[in-house]
DNA sequence: GTCTATAATGAGATAGAC
DNA sequence: GTCTATCTCATTATAGAC
């Protein structure tokens, strides 16, 4: 039964991966199978509602490891706009390296899917919202009223999503980039 | 043959709608051809190469009604950071009442196809381009300095197309609004 | 030139052997 | 409990009648 546990794991990283670059309708079960190295039956013991169940604790992975990312960025370096610059610069330069993304943003899955999949569009809602209040919480600290920090972590989530999207089709970190410039406009402490 | 032209037409129109709301992976041709009410054959003579010949001209039509309805709006407010704040505005009002995106944006079909169509993927980034440069524009006329004005424009465009995919994931235009709110931190004119 | 019929492939899902 | 073989359906694309 540990092999059981590690075959499911196996399956949700593989899976996560996946949807992540290449979207969910783009998937296929048979590729996640082909590279997890395990048959189809398998697959429907484990998760039994199919496709939108792996995808939904796939999600969820990729929700975790992003947030670790984020928060051990800014937990990195005290001021709040320097944080959040070194963490959108971690970000330009995974894309400039790898040219896809991968617990880096779940913004095509969200977009695929909020209007077919209610648990997943609920599912990406709660990791979109747990990221806003990470930056709000960083800015809390730094003396920003509760308030503003709420609502420019809103914004610095969005900057962060929207810029990710504009450098995967770029093919270059250097949108990213200029968002970190140009923060401390945004962030007048 | 003024009916060829309509029809071609009105395929472009039916594919840009789906392939915008649903995505590329999730709509297929026959939908299309469903919603278009022409036969199979009649697409594969306006478009030989397929799907992807189809997407690129729903791309790009897409893209001129995105561009159109920036600039009427940008060029409705002499005020830059008023005029933009009421584009970002209205396309919360079109999210709050529709729940879905049609002429708004790309950024679901930049996400799934940067990766698998070089054809598509320079559609999108010729389209985010312009989009920068049209609110950089904007600024410079304000007498903002040519530099900042376009990160700026960089920085706007993806804090939009963030906003978007918050705002369609939350079924609420409420993200967008607080970009709006924040936006004249951004632009200290 | 327009459209019907069909090919060829791959998808998600399931039944049932062991 | 695990896996093989298969089912059903939808997909893109094409061949060929008219």
């Amino acid at each position: 039964m540990n092999n059981k546990v590690n075959v499911k794991e196996k399956f949700i990283e593989t899976a996560s991966k996946l949807f992540q670059i290449k979207g969910y309708n783009a998937t296929g079960l048979n590729e996640i199978l082909a590279k997890s190295g395990a048959p189809k039956g398998s697959l429907y013991y484990h998760f039994p509602k199919g496709k939108e169940q792996l995808a939904l604790e796939s999600v969820n992975l990729a929700g975790q490891k992003i947030i670790t990312n984020v928060i051990n960025a800014l937990d990195s370096i005290e001021n709040p706009v320097e944080a959040i610059k070194f963490n959108i610069e971690n970000i330009a330069i995974i894309i400039d390296n790898e040219q896809k993304t991968s617990d880096i943003s779940i913004s095509l899955i969200a977009l695929e899917t909020y209007l077919t999949s209610e648990i997943l569009r609920k599912a990406c809602d709660e990791i979109f919202t747990s990221l806003e209040n990470i930056y709000a919480k960083k800015l809390i600290k730094s003396g920003i009223s509760k308030d503003k920090s709420y609502e420019l972590g809103c914004v610095i989530a969005a900057m962060i999503e929207g810029g990710i999207t504009l450098s995967l089709t770029k093919k270059s970190g250097d949108s990213l980039r200029i968002l970190a410039k140009q923060l401390p406009n945004l962030i007048n402490i």
